[in-house]
DNA sequence: TCTGGGGTCCTAGGACCC
DNA sequence: TCTGGGGTCCTAGGACCC
């Protein structure tokens, strides 16, 4: 699903000699389109994209869409304009998910470092497993036959010296390729590429460059990190530089902390009514704070995101003196936040809640308690969370209200039960949500 | 053309402390 | 009494990625 620029003479071969490069970058091919065609194999070879509804945008597209200019993150509508005949099919997060476990497996059988990116992507540290398995491009192409055999998806690898060179290799294999960059070709394969290749260079950052003669890598990494920070800023600017020179020392991460969760919402309709808001974002918080829970998280920081009709975007946050994971804290917080925000007639166009500053509930109590010896801080065990909560004083009976709430969910789906005022929330949302469920186009056939 | 939802990282100003 | 510099935390916004 990368939106990175290619070019044809990038895709040419330079050179097979794999013996001191050890990252894999692994990237499905249109992943969540390849994951419905699983389902749905009569739509092979068509134009398919999946995506939201009326207010949506583009998750993934079929190569045969592309072909009528259909991309990521292309609104819904302008899609559909772009090809009239295009079968929209609405996402299912949790099915992508469950393939993508399936892949992840699948990688884990290689080596043990491996790096998630996201449901479709990842790293692999391959170095340690040469004498075992062979070579960079003997274990990139084992692995896509395997992933095509017992997935059925078409996946893409790039094979380079670093990360950043294996991403964009892997761009510039698909569709279903394999393209290798042997260390001593790294340079020249990155100064060819426009600008936008570069991971970090956006639309905004691309058109500053251009505005300064600078279109390509190669030019990039003739202006110099100085002219580049006056262009850039400091830090962007020099990291730039270092990416466009081969220059990345950054490892494959097996594992990384979250810094934040949230939820958030684009109307079908904006929404004005002040009470509907705030059920909206008692919901979020709630949503939020199950999330928080079942990762043994606590957060320090709400912060709430408001969209206004003509799309200007703005967030408010409170830190809390303690780290919380109850909805009742979250909500306190947002609502506080809300109140100072002006809602027009015009309404809203989004509402979010996010819950930053994320700590982890047995570091918490140590730093929060202070524990002046192992031993107390041992002394909590795997009663950390309950032992924090207690020192705190938070209130009991939210706290069982809460947990009862999970609980439920937990047996009976997540519909079933949910705070008297959301109960009432749900009814009047109702017909938004199906018509924003309905496929656009056609999605039966 | 009219812009999703999940995130991460960086910058910059002001408060506050030493 | 006035001034200063560094460090850290908080908040808001923006760019970027998939």
């Amino acid at each position: 699903m990368s939106r990175a620029p290619r070019s044809k003479e990038a895709r040419r071969f330079w050179g097979d000699d794999d013996s001191d490069v050890g990252i894999l970058h692994v990237d499905m091919d249109a992943f969540f389109v390849s994951v419905e065609l699983l389902d749905r194999p009569e739509l092979a070879g068509k134009p398919v994209a999946v995506g939201g509804a009326e207010r949506g945008v583009v998750s993934a597209a079929s190569y045969e869409a592309r072909e009528f200019g259909v991309n990521s993150a292309m609104p819904v509508a302008r899609a559909l304009r772009a090809c009239p005949h295009l079968t929209m099919i609405p996402p299912r997060p949790g099915r992508y998910s469950e393939v993508s476990r399936q892949i992840m497996d699948i990688l884990h059988d290689v080596t043990p470092l491996v790096e998630k990116l996201s449901v479709d992507e990842a790293f692999l540290d391959v170095g340690g497993a040469r004498r075992l398995m062979g070579g960079p491009v003997r274990i990139a192409t084992d692995l896509r036959a395997r992933i095509r055999r017992e997935v059925g998806v078409p996946a893409s690898v790039g094979i380079a010296a670093t990360k950043h060179v294996a991403k964009i290799a892997s761009a510039h294999a698909k569709p279903d390729g394999l393209l290798l960059i042997p260390r001593s070709a790294t340079i020249a394969f990155l100064h060819g590429l426009p600008v936008g290749a570069l991971w970090g260079v956006g639309e905004k950052t691309r058109a500053r460059l251009a505005n300064q003669g600078i279109e390509t890598v190669g030019e990039l990494a003739d202006a110099g990190p100085e002219r580049l920070a006056r262009i850039l800023g400091r830090a962007h600017g020099t990291h730039l530089y270092r990416l466009a020179m081969g220059q990345d020392p950054r490892p494959v991460q097996t594992s990384r902390e979250e810094k934040s969760i949230g939820k958030e919402e684009t109307f079908f309709e904006h929404v004005a009514d002040r009470g509907k808001l705030e059920r909206i974002l008692l919901a979020q918080a709630h949503a939020t704070a199950r999330r928080l829970r079942r990762a043994h998280l606590t957060a320090r920081t709400v912060a709430i995101k408001v969209r206004f009709a003509d799309f200007t975007t703005i967030t408010r946050s409170t830190t809390f003196a303690r780290p919380t994971d109850l909805a009742a804290d979250l909500y306190a917080g947002a609502k506080h936040l809300f109140d100072s925000v002006a809602v027009s007639g015009e309404g809203l166009r989004l509402l979010g809640l996010r819950a930053e500053q994320i700590v982890d509930q047995r570091e918490g109590v140590q730093l929060a308690l202070g524990a002046d010896s192992d031993d107390e801080a041992w002394a909590f065990g795997d009663q950390a969370g309950e032992g924090m909560r207690q020192a705190f004083g938070v209130n009991p009976r939210l706290e069982r209200a809460e947990a009862a709430l999970d609980r439920i969910r937990d047996r009976f789906g997540p519909s079933f039960a949910g705070p008297g005022s959301l109960i009432g929330a749900d009814k009047e949302r109702r017909p938004e949500a199906d018509r924003q469920r309905r496929p656009e186009n056609g999605g039966g056939g």
